[in-house]
DNA sequence: AACCTTACGACAACACCGTTGACCTGTTAA
DNA sequence: TTAACAGGTCAACGGTGTTGTCGTAAGGTT
């Protein structure tokens, strides 16, 4: 075996399959973003996306090293996409707001590759120009360095945390969709005052709100701390707020 | 077959295995737990399960109607552990500070039962008492209801939502979380300064930012968010920001 | 135009997975 | 004491990712 992928610049025996269907990289993505997009997830396999080819399933490990490296070259297509579609326009709130909800949008666009690919880092070249964008915006509007790369991270992590948790939920069969939103109606909408004092206040808002995305919200809240922060930088004032007993789990690494 | 499982109050006949142990449904979730625990997420499969419980898998199947029932018990069970632990002061900032970390460091605990948790809504008592309390801790503070809600959510779902992010990236073969690292060490930290000034400006701190969790940053941001909010509302000043152009995904459903 | 090399598609096999239908047996209530 | 049946077991089905091996046709070279 020693090495089966042929790194693609060095390709040039194109050879047809059998059914006369002629493999690349590219239509391999292309086919297996159109399986998930129709059949959902599961239906993601080395075997079946093989089968959707019209080629035996052995071929894909030709171009990809195992099915890691198909997903990784799938998250970037789509990281790519949501890039093409935004329009800067100097304002770094409102841009970094826009970025946000397209990166969302895009998630739900392709609810299985995002739940997939929310949590690899894919170091590919959509991937880089991303990263490369959004330090850029944050820089331009002042954050130091590492305030910078903080706040980086923590935006796109919540855009890709929250599309991959929307995009799970919108994946569910639409009658389970419906019954989740039966529970808040049903269940916690009546629970007695006494028992539940809380939530049988806010009962309303409750009904009307947790069926919708928390995204947008959490997001502002995200870019709103941050432009305290940079006004802070500008004109440092008060301390930062501090726990009084820092909590255990405090440094968790991934 | 028709209905293989017996609600658990009605079980009495309790039959040994062939390696005499007596199966329950408390025994088969933790026995999962510690599976996962031990030997990762992955070591998670029916037919471990049972070899590690003596017993057929098959067995398990008198149980759980299928893998998915048993994820949701086991899920049950870390909300409740984690509400347990937690100690609320009566600081709300604190509190929820301190609930957030420990939500997620139970999601990190048991990687695959938090992605299928993170996305349900059980309706289920532990999940009842939490909504409870942080509406309580929330409305105690001084958030009017509608806002109240508006945060809650936005604080849970964030919490399930890195969570889950998390949880992913743990469940990972120590070897491909290790290729994640080397990438922001390989990739990333030697693009030039002329193509790429932005990540070369910052590449130190991207190495070491990056393969944490950014949920402790998050959380922070939200909460500040959050109490810069209070501060509004109890003495009205400026106006709230607005987006010059709101984009097309605002109010996406879920 | 003939020849070599070798890329790459195909095949078969391996070890695993979740799930189910049929069977058998020990426990328990009557 | 006995009959019912809960629940453990077995075997099988159809799926999965992955790899070692082999044949062949495409391409460059002559």
């Amino acid at each position: 075996m020693s090495e089966r992928v042929v790194p693609p610049a060095a390709r040039q025996r194109r050879r047809p399959t059998k059914q006369g269907v002629v493999l690349s990289e590219e239509l391999i993505v292309e086919t297996a973003l159109r399986l998930i997009e129709e059949h959902g997830a599961d239906a993601l396999s080395v075997r079946r996306l093989g089968r959707s080819l019209g080629a035996d399933p052995s071929s894909l490990y030709r171009y990809f090293r195992h099915t890691d490296d198909l997903m990784l070259a799938i998250a970037d297509e789509l990281i790519g996409h949501t890039l093409r579609t935004w329009r800067p326009t100097g304002d770094w709130r409102a841009d970094l707001r826009d970025l946000g909800l397209r990166m969302h949008a895009g998630a739900l666009a392709h609810p299985r590759a995002a739940v997939l690919s929310s949590y690899r880092v894919t170091g590919r070249a959509y991937e880089i120009q991303a990263v490369e964008t959004i330090l850029g915006v944050l820089r331009d509007a002042g954050f130091p360095d590492a305030e910078a790369v903080r706040i980086y991270h923590a935006f796109v992590d919540q855009a890709l945390a929250h599309g991959a948790l929307d995009s799970a939920t919108r994946a569910m069969p639409k009658a389970a969709q419906e019954a989740e939103a039966a529970v808040w109606r049903s269940t916690y909408a009546r629970l007695p005052a006494d028992t539940h004092p809380h939530i049988a206040a806010t009962a309303r808002h409750l009904v009307a709100d947790m069926p919708r995305s928390s995204y947008p919200t959490a997001l502002d809240l995200l870019l709103s701390a941050a432009a305290a922060r940079l006004e802070e930088i500008r004109s440092p004032a008060g301390v930062p707020y501090r726990p009084s007993k820092p909590s255990p789990e405090e440094a968790v690494r991934r």
